[in-house]
DNA sequence: CGGTCATTTGACGAGCATCAACCCCTGTGG
DNA sequence: CCACAGGGGTTGATGCTCGTCAAATGACCG
């Protein structure tokens, strides 16, 4: 593991206020990898090993249950992923897989336990960042359970607009994750985008052009307790 | 607040390893109240003022948007919720309301965050209860998005029948309340038991009895992994 | 150039919501 | 004691939402 590599994880805030001996002790026994795309890091009725965090590529959390699969979320860099299972030694709760070629930080869970006891900051910042998470998978509770297909890519497709900024936006991902993250079919996504089509959404591939963000709010109707900017 | 009540507090795993002193800094500006059945106890928008306790009663938190509302979880006593907004300081992100009367301790959110940076333990045991309740998220977003409501409804008589250990289980909340638990009409809970009377589930009143627990497992798939115990 | 895969479109059916009617129990007031 | 109103629960009819299966298109890659 490069230096540079090190002050990136460093700079992420649950570790930047770690006291530097604590920081590196943490660190024994982990190590950086890099994965090819379609991996499955591990599933979800493993035992957690590790703390991952993901220093470049993209990762996709899944779950299944009764012969059904379903994109819990996606993680983008550089953020740690399963924090949660790490700190209270159980199953994971979620499988993971690379979408892309990634590259990997995994640390022993046990560290993490250990450095949450050590350490004063760090215990402070896994509470703020747990909360965070618990807040996002909130949001995507009330999302799927409040909100119909073409509603959820509405307001997706709003969000990404917000982020990206431009006047047209290109989706990050495949349609076919797109439509798992959403909750649907890859089928239901074609639809969804064709009942859209009046709302101003113009698709061009992966290229999204939103000529009449009036209407399509109107329809998507979002919330600030449900999408973040 | 008498001593007994404060006693019940108090020996909640969250609160348990806390230095007395710190314990009764964190009471202060905290009320016992009790309140009647059906009342909105905050609002999901509101700014997070208090983490609640409740010691008796039962309490719904629900959410809304687009014109819809869902269960999210439901509270029995003795618990805390809202914990995860109480720490970071903004929206509750959930509403809750009252189903009975209910005597619910409201500890001011300050307070909370004051004890987290004052108390190891207490932070501690705040990770924890944050990776509990993180989980328990995670199985109910799981839930939704895996299973049909027939399915989610055969796990939930199968976890209820493990909890109350007899041979017939009574229902511990009303039917509309379950459905909206479940994610379903109330009239769609009714043709639910209906489409589970070929697997032994026999309906009288809120008392059900499961005569084909074979049968109906085959059917729910239940998993460790959402199901709670 | 052939093969694989993402995407799209169509046809069909399952899952579920909505609206309306009805039953039953409970509580209330005459 | 009875009539009545209100609310939870059930049942039926209807239609929207979405998944499944099949087939066609087009892009990328060996």
């Amino acid at each position: 593991m490069r230096d540079s590599e090190k002050q990136i994880v460093r700079a992420l805030p649950l570790f930047s206020g770690m006291l530097e001996a604590n920081f590196e002790a943490m660190l024994a026994g982990s190590f950086l990898q890099r994965f090819p795309a379609t991996v499955v890091l591990f599933s979800e009725s493993d035992l957690t090993d590790f703390l991952h965090i993901l220093v470049d590529g993209q990762v996709e959390l899944f779950a299944s249950a009764n012969n059904r699969e379903g994109t819990m979320t996606l993680i983008k860099p550089v953020a740690t992923f399963v924090l949660a299972s790490a700190l209270v030694d159980g199953a994971y709760q979620m499988s993971a897989r690379t979408l892309t070629s990634s590259q990997i930080l995994m640390i022993p869970a046990e560290n993490i336990r250990v450095a949450m006891l050590a350490d004063r900051d760090f215990a402070h910042k896994a509470v703020l960042e747990l909360a965070s998470c618990y807040h996002g998978v909130v949001r995507a509770y009330k999302n799927i359970k409040l909100r119909t297909g073409v509603e959820r890519l509405a307001n997706y497709l709003l969000v990404q607009h917000r982020r990206q900024g431009g006047d047209t936006l290109t989706l990050p991902v495949e349609k076919r994750t797109l439509a798992s993250m959403l909750g649907i079919t890859p089928e239901n996504l074609s639809r969804a985008f064709s009942t859209l089509k009046p709302y101003g959404v113009k698709v061009d591939g992966p290229k999204i052009d939103l000529q009449n963000i009036k209407d399509l709010e109107s329809l998507a109707k979002p919330s600030e307790l449900i999408d973040t900017l």
